[in-house]
DNA sequence: GAAAACATGCGCATCGGTGTACCGAGAGAA
DNA sequence: TTCTCTCGGTACACCGATGCGCATGTTTTC
């Protein structure tokens, strides 16, 4: 059940955290495999849990959300109250695409999406008055993604 | 051709960046419409390029690729030859996810995973001897994934 | 060393989903 | 009103996904 993961099932595994749209012949041949081994096999790398789901990939820039940031917060106290507190509140707005329980100087990391530097102003302050027990905050802005999303080193 | 993007197409778009695997009827009866006017709408969103591509996410943690860093990175200078020398060779580095050029006190932020501790070292040494001008890094361990990427709010 | 047990790939058959053609309803303009 | 444009529904053809049987190769066991 766990790891006897060839060579074949992580090409298999690049291939389709790259581009899950192909059809199975086409993912077959460039595995070196037919449709239905392929098949097999990526149903078995699904049901062993290695595929977390599939996932549209939305245009960021084409849907107006041109910016985007890491928020680095650090918090009044570290007790699981204002931690739980936090977490849950954070969770209820949209704009923040992910966040992170860091070790290190601040102790999360927010990645935020806004429209232009308005949005970000009205996000900023709505960030601020809603998310409870904030200390400090450190805005991040990306200029320019170099390398975006790749694939995990599989 | 631009935004005349109604209620129901951000419903499609929500419904498939969560979830792409679904079939035309499932999504279809998830937004209000047939099979085949689903279908039509989503292909169009595809053609007006809303959709980057679809994607398969793996496991990270099943992948054994247990730890997960924010790497702040300065460089010597900002000229375009140590950007550009620093940005080509972070690009071959494959535990690197995401490079982002920063405003801000660090130039750049590297998302990077790696099994364990001691690959962290390894990777840390890597990165160092192999990307041109550092001056300054700084390496911030995500402990928990507090909220993970649930998509652009549309 | 032989044979059984297992793993893995291929080809084929079947079935469901995708993609398309056609029709009708509703909105807007002349 | 009538023409037209847009958009959704229905029906259907066809391609691709899914499951199965068979062949081949490999490992284990006696």
């Amino acid at each position: 059940m766990n790891l006897p993961m060839d060579d074949i099932d992580r090409k298999i595994l690049r291939a389709i955290q790259r581009d899950s749209a192909r059809s199975m012949q086409d993912l077959g041949d460039l595995v070196g495999l037919s449709a239905s081994a392929c098949h097999r096999r990526l149903k078995s790398l699904e049901e062993k849990g290695y595929i977390a789901g599939y996932r549209a990939m939305l245009d960021r820039v084409r849907l107006g959300l041109s910016m985007q940031f890491f928020i680095e917060v650090s918090l009044v106290s570290q007790s699981d109250t204002t931690l739980e507190a936090f977490e849950k509140a954070v969770k209820t707005i949209p704009e923040v695409l992910e966040c992170h329980l860091m070790a290190g100087q601040s102790d999360y990391i927010l990645r935020v999406v806004c429209e232009d530097a308005t949005a970000f102003e009205r996000l900023h302050r709505d960030l601020v008055a809603r998310l409870p027990g904030i200390a400090r905050v450190h805005s991040n802005m990306s200029i320019r993604e170099v390398k975006s999303f790749g694939g995990l080193p599989v």
